[in-house]
DNA sequence: TATGACTTGTCAAATTTAGGACAATATAGG
DNA sequence: CCTATATTGTCCTAAATTTGACAAGTCATA
């Protein structure tokens, strides 16, 4: 499940226009197609504003939106893996 | 662990200075200085140079280095590990 | 075939950030 | 002290990335 699936089933779920959306987003529709299909990155505050009119939770739609940046970043890495968990081991730490 | 404590760590135990690394790098020392405080990231081809020029395994290396950019990414974020656990499972499951 | 919704491709502007140079400062050994 | 090593701080700019606008396309359906 990425960004803009969920997105795009928040969107559809409600009846909602991509045009709608853009606009309040104060894009262009092939801004926000894009977004929805993964091929731009939404930017934090567009997430804080679609949680909001999607009546979505921000903190669901933040993490998985984070997720992408990050899978982002490692998807041509051979280490993808190895480095997430330590990565995660790092944060854990941090954490406590 | 970070990647400049561990490139610190290799050079020191092979009595290496700083100078002749990043003559090696061709990069300054205070450039040096700070990859291996953690202040700058250094480049990927600049970990694969270290990787040579330290004897050490380039997998791990880049391991390391990759954990320190994913971390750098994340570290403001409330929701960074639940992120991280979202990204590992959606690359487990494209390795597939 | 006309319309509305969405997609695709390309371009340029704008912003960010990486990466490095350099000067000054600290620190430790001889 | 001197000297060599390393650190710190500031500035610069080249390059990469991001972001958005627009034109033109597809697709479904009335």
């Amino acid at each position: 499940m990425h960004f803009g699936e969920r997105i795009r089933e928040l969107r559809e779920s409600q009846g909602l226009l991509q045009r709608q959306l853009a606009a309040s987003l104060e894009i262009d529709t092939p801004m926000f197609s894009k977004i929805e299909r993964g091929e731009r990155k939404a930017k934090r505050e567009q997430v804080e504003l679609l949680a909001s009119l999607l009546h979505a939770n921000l903190s669901d739609l933040l993490r998985i939106w984070l997720a992408d940046q990050i899978i982002d970043l490692v998807k041509d890495e051979p280490q993808a893996s190895e480095a997430l968990k330590t990565a995660l081991k790092e944060i854990k730490k941090d954490e406590h």
